[in-house]
Parts: C-alpha cells; structure tokens; sequence
DNA sequence: CTTATAATTGAAAATGATTTTCAATAAGAT
DNA sequence: ATCTTATTGAAAATCATTTTCAATTATAAG
C-alpha cells in the first residue's frame, strides 16, 4: 500500500507477478501477503483459512493456482511431506535446503554447499550424471524440545 | 519352493512376514517374490500388474496392504516422488541414500556416512535437535544418457 | 473515461491415489 | 477335522488436487 520508502517483500513478490505477465487480483494480493510474511511451511488449506479471514469470497481453487506460480516464478518452494502432500515455504535465494520442526512447523534453511563435493562422488561412482537433489531435515527446534 | 539349498531372499522375506505375525497366502507370496526380485522402484500399479499375471484374481488393495507391512518390517523402503505418489524398493542394509535414473527408473543405494558430520554441525547452528533425514538424488544412469 | 478482450475467479464436478467397509474365504492353532 | 481370526477382493469412501465453465474483472486500446 505504501508509495514511498523501501519497498516490502509483499510488494516485490507483486512485482514479479505482474512482471511474469500475471495480473494483480485482490485474491492473489492476499495469498501473496500472506506467504510473503510467513515463516512456517503452510499447506494449501491453511493459507486458505488465513487467506479467508480477509478476503472471505476466496476460493481454495485460487489459492492453488496462485501457488503454483509464485513457486513457477521462485517466490516460494515446495515442502514434501511424508504423506505425499505438499505445503509451502518463502523460498530462500541461492540453493538452500529445509530443516523442519516436526512440532511446531517452523522451517530453516541452511545451505548444502557442502554436499556438493560429495554428490560429486557419488556421481563419479555409480556412473549417473545428477540433475536434482532433494533433501530436508526433521527435528524438534529449540523452543520445542 | 527349494527345501534344501541356500533361502533365497523371498525365502527370507517370507520368514520375516511371518515371524511378524503375519500369515502366509497366495497374494502375498507373489507380491514378495517380486518386490524381492525387482532392483527397480516400483508403484503399487505397477506392482498390481505385474502380480496379476501370476495372481489375476490379485486385488490392488491386497498389494497396498502387503506393502505397508513389508515397509513396517524393512524389507522394502518408499521413494518419494514430486507428485506425492509413492513408490517401493528393495531395502537395503543399515542407513541408504537413493539415486533414481529419471529415465529408466533404475535405483542405486549409496550410504551417507559422509553426510552425518555435516547434519550434526547443522543442528549446532541451528539449535534443533535432528531426528531424521531424507535425501533422494535425481539423474540419469550410465546406460540412459 | 469508456470499451473490448483475455485472464481470473469460485462453485461444482472430476480425477486419481490411497483407505475403509464388509461379507466371503482360508491360514494356522487346537 | 474344526475353530478362530487374519486375510481377501469388490465396491464405496476419502482426500488432496485439478478441471470445467459461466460470471467477473484487470488491463490494454480507443
């Protein structure tokens, strides 16, 4: 909403939509806000609910749809979870990995450059080129053990 | 079937399913013979198929039940997938890492010894306590690229 | 400031993997 | 041989996600 200062991370977010050629909705401005602030993974129905307590006529249908550009556009990733359903996270720059809390949901991110040396080898040994790897963490986090 | 001769890994599998309690038939027989014989992921689909030319009378809910029990004893482990469906493989021994030719399906296991140092300084930096990890890699083997 | 056009919306229906229900069958204990 | 209980498979139910479609709305064009 602000004119001047610096820009927030909602707005940016805005921006990229509308610079991939998407158009600014009232809908996708509350999901984008939503995701923009949030530090914890959220599943699809949960944005959904925070999403309706300010635009109340959101639909779940657009909730997917905005998430699956704004992850298209590399705004937010992907979190897997044992069930095989998905949530969402504000992605991190750069190549980053997961470590989530399995009580609270609180997500990490740390780096894996360290991993790459040894993908390397792994590569070397078993013949395979690597295209993609994939990996998190689960633990407890230090407000909840 | 041999009654003399070193057990074969069905063999093996089946003595395991019913040191767990569980009872040996005809559906689970065959669903073990080849989970125990296949060095490919496979879906339970795929796996239903490829019973049902033994077993026509196989039924799709028999070989998701098989499989959650031969999951729960170890014998075969899941690989996740990005559409959240899951797939089974030959478990290995001790603590494996998988490496999945996007191609062929092939599965190779390596181990991540290398990688518990690294996860240990990151539950330092981050103050979580770790309690489990999931790393799959992603490429092309030998014979696919 | 209209108007035109194509993207976007949300409700409802469809999909597809997985799970549950349930009556019939069969394994393994007695 | 019989009994008890696990197991089976068909059909129905679930549940996350996707598609369909008519109504709405953002943005480009005039």
């Amino acid at each position: 909403m602000s004119t001047t200062g610096s820009p927030t991370l909602s707005d940016e977010w805005l921006a990229t939509l509308q610079e991939g050629g998407y158009r600014l909705t009232a809908p996708r401005r509350v999901i984008v806000e939503i995701m923009a602030s949030c530090e914890r993974a959220l599943s699809p129905l949960a944005l959904f609910d925070l999403g309706r307590k300010i635009q109340p006529r959101l639909g779940l249908v657009t909730v997917y749809r905005t998430l699956e550009k704004m992850e298209e556009l590399g705004l937010i990733q992907r979190v897997h979870q044992a069930d095989g359903c998905h949530m969402y996270l504000r992605a991190a720059r750069g190549h980053q990995h997961l470590l989530l809390c399995e009580n609270c949901g609180k997500a990490v991110l740390f780096d894996g450059d360290e991993m790459t040396a040894f993908f390397g080898s792994v590569a070397r040994k078993t013949g395979f080129t690597i295209k993609d790897h994939w990996l998190q963490l689960f633990g407890l986090c230090e407000a909840c053990k």
